[in-house]
DNA sequence: TGAAAACCCTGTAGCGACTCCAATGTCAAG
DNA sequence: CTTGACATTGGAGTCGCTACAGGGTTTTCA
């Protein structure tokens, strides 16, 4: 199999493919006579494993610790069950934040359903007008001052 | 204002505000007689504005199409309901592959509540099985989404 | 007064996970 | 024999920061 087989089998880019290798993610490929890659079943296998890691949104460091303990075996799991647990809990919590950004947008788009001059774009208005009460909430009395403040910090 | 001021101020870190300011998002800040940078309301009230959108998941481009229409002002904001549809868009195609994603690993993580060696691990197993099925069933199909979702803020 | 801490400057390099490009080589079809 | 699809390499670019290194300035405290 050479390269581009192999990325049409899996659904992944040439480029991609190569970067792992050069990664290490992948074993180097044998070559054919003209120095092509040449890939096998093996190979196959290993990207698609990948690609399924990435497409739980594993980050690579992670896919490395999974196909490492692939490749040699321990007499103890655990480490794979604190990985998915991880993952699990950066999942969790982006999509409680995802869910509180979509609630944002939609209220955002509903300040704005006709097309009028951008001065009066409720959308551009709401935005400016949360910006500011984020600046003046969110971070300390400063936002509120005026400019030639001096000493009074706090710490972080 | 100086810029750790600010920075508290909005909660921007500094090398942050000096990145905007070099990649054109915020004005050129006037400096002090030491060359220290100095900021007024305008700058906070941009910083803010800047944030706040970063806030809702918008790219920097679309960011400073919107800072584009607050300086200069159109007599049309369609192109601001676009930019705020397109990020629901976004936004919403992640959340649904983000709930999917959920129950995946949970049900992956049910495979393995115990410590075992990894030949044995359940994990391992039904990744490594789920992968195989996919490369079976994806075969010269190129309907699957791309995987990298790097618009994935990490929350201040 | 002097030292230490905290702040600021510029410029450059690094991150993750690709993605694109140029310049070149190889091979099958028409 | 040319065209086009495929392959190779090395290097640079992407996004949105973040982290130095190596200097200067200001504030604070003993």
């Amino acid at each position: 199999m050479r390269i581009g087989e192999l990325g049409k089998a899996t659904g992944v880019d040439r480029e991609t493919i190569r970067y792992y290798e050069r990664t290490g993610m992948l074993p180097a490929a044998a070559r054919l006579a003209n120095g092509y890659r040449a890939y096998g079943a093996v190979h196959l296998e290993r990207l698609a494993f990948i690609r399924h890691c990435r497409a739980l949104d594993m980050p690579l460091v992670d896919v490395r610790l999974l196909l490492d303990f692939l490749d040699r075996p321990r007499n103890d799991c655990a480490d794979v069950n604190r990985l998915i647990d991880a993952q699990l809990v950066r999942v969790r919590a982006r999509l409680k934040s995802m869910r509180a950004l979509g609630r944002q947008l939609e209220q955002l788009r509903g300040r704005c359903n006709a097309k009028h001059a951008t001065t009066d774009c409720g959308i551009l208005h709401e935005l400016v007008a949360a910006a500011q009460g984020e600046a003046r909430t969110c971070h300390g009395d400063a936002a509120t001052a005026p400019i030639g403040m001096k000493g009074a910090r706090k710490t972080r």
